[in-house]
DNA sequence: ACCTGAACACCGTTCAAGT
DNA sequence: ACCTGAACACCGTTCAAGT
């Protein structure tokens, strides 16, 4: 059965989901569904707990991360690539849930996904956390950013503009014209990926 | 000559930085000015034009990148460290400037210190273009994520509570009770970081 | 139990009127 | 050239009054 309280969860979301959390007003919401807008106060109390009701939400949908690959070196990596995957996807959501502080419910169960694929790589003890929480940190804060620039893409090329006019005999020219080329935000993400892994390989084999 | 309007944009930059966009309020910044609200309009045109005018002034204030050291490993980890402090001690300035797409004032002239190094370490082109931007967005996407975790101290520890509650077999017991215990971002960083710079300095070796 | 309408305290912005 | 005050269209929230 889904109550009065679940549409207006749910008409909430998509309004987040549109727009970023600005765009959530109490009375668009109360427009869009029909009411007055001071009958959503009788559901939900203020707008801060619908936004905390849209959230959890949000994560309980959060579908679990399940690893593939035979080799831990190859699971780890499909655990974070679908940390990203999942993040990228929900972007305005998610952004909302760490400006939010909701760090537990968005990220514990990747890291549990994570410390399994690490403690099967050989790692252990203090080594293997600090595996676990820089891919972690990989995954989240590389997304992060890419959302920002991604909604400004119109600006990026500003900073090729500016690469253009670089003349530095000090910067390689090679490495110079490939930045006023641009880059894309995925394989930067792929390139550190690899960079992580191969730390964290080189440790498990030092044991 | 300090003019009337880089007086109202000193004190908008003031109420940002002590608590973030949201707090900045077109009345109440007139209230701290003694001027009656619509005067700022006179000065600045509008809110979203005088948060323009605060990232401007935020961005000429921020320092160039000198790099420290002999090696070029050295170099490159100060000025990632160097773009980390600069970042950290302006966190709500840099999300904001984030927030407005404001990347080429914000990350340019960290981009060059880091072309300059990574070329001095011997990478040419594509190769040396994705060490600069694997370092920039090691850099900048940890730092945005830290400011998130920050802000919500107190939460942390929620999930480091649902780590006592894990009983899986399959995750050494060792690295439990490290998650258990908590983590610092500055310490994840550093490791990421390294790991950065090892496959770099295996790059640059490789040639 | 659920909804409405009036009311209050906030916003950003415009504009005629003052000096 | 610079400032004020009234006015407008938006907010979130409370609460008495209705069914």
């Amino acid at each position: 059965m889904i109550s009065e309280r679940d549409r207006i969860v749910a008409a909430a979301r998509g309004m987040v989901e549109a727009g970023g959390v600005d765009a959530l007003s109490m009375r668009k919401l109360a427009a869009e569904l029909d009411v007055a807008h001071t009958a959503i106060y009788w559901h939900v109390g203020s707008r801060d707990e619908l936004i905390g009701a849209v959230i959890d939400a949000f994560l309980a949908d959060l579908g679990d991360i399940t690893p593939t690959g035979r080799t831990p070196r190859a699971r780890m990596e499909s655990v974070a690539r679908e940390i990203r995957r999942q993040v990228v996807e929900h972007r305005a959501l998610v952004a909302l849930a760490m400006e939010q502080g909701r760090f537990p419910g968005m990220w514990f169960p990747a890291q549990v996904a994570l410390a399994r694929e690490v403690s099967a790589a050989g790692l252990k003890g203090a080594e293997a956390a600090r595996a676990v929480t820089s891919l972690l940190y990989l995954a989240g804060a590389f997304v992060m950013l890419e959302a920002a620039f991604e909604e400004h893409a119109h600006e990026a090329h500003a900073t090729v503009e500016l690469w253009r006019g670089v003349e530095d005999p000090r910067i390689d020219r090679g490495l110079k014209t490939r930045m006023a080329r641009g880059f894309d935000a995925a394989s930067v993400f792929e390139d550190t990926l690899e960079a992580v892994l191969d730390w964290i390989m080189a440790k498990s084999e030092g044991d």
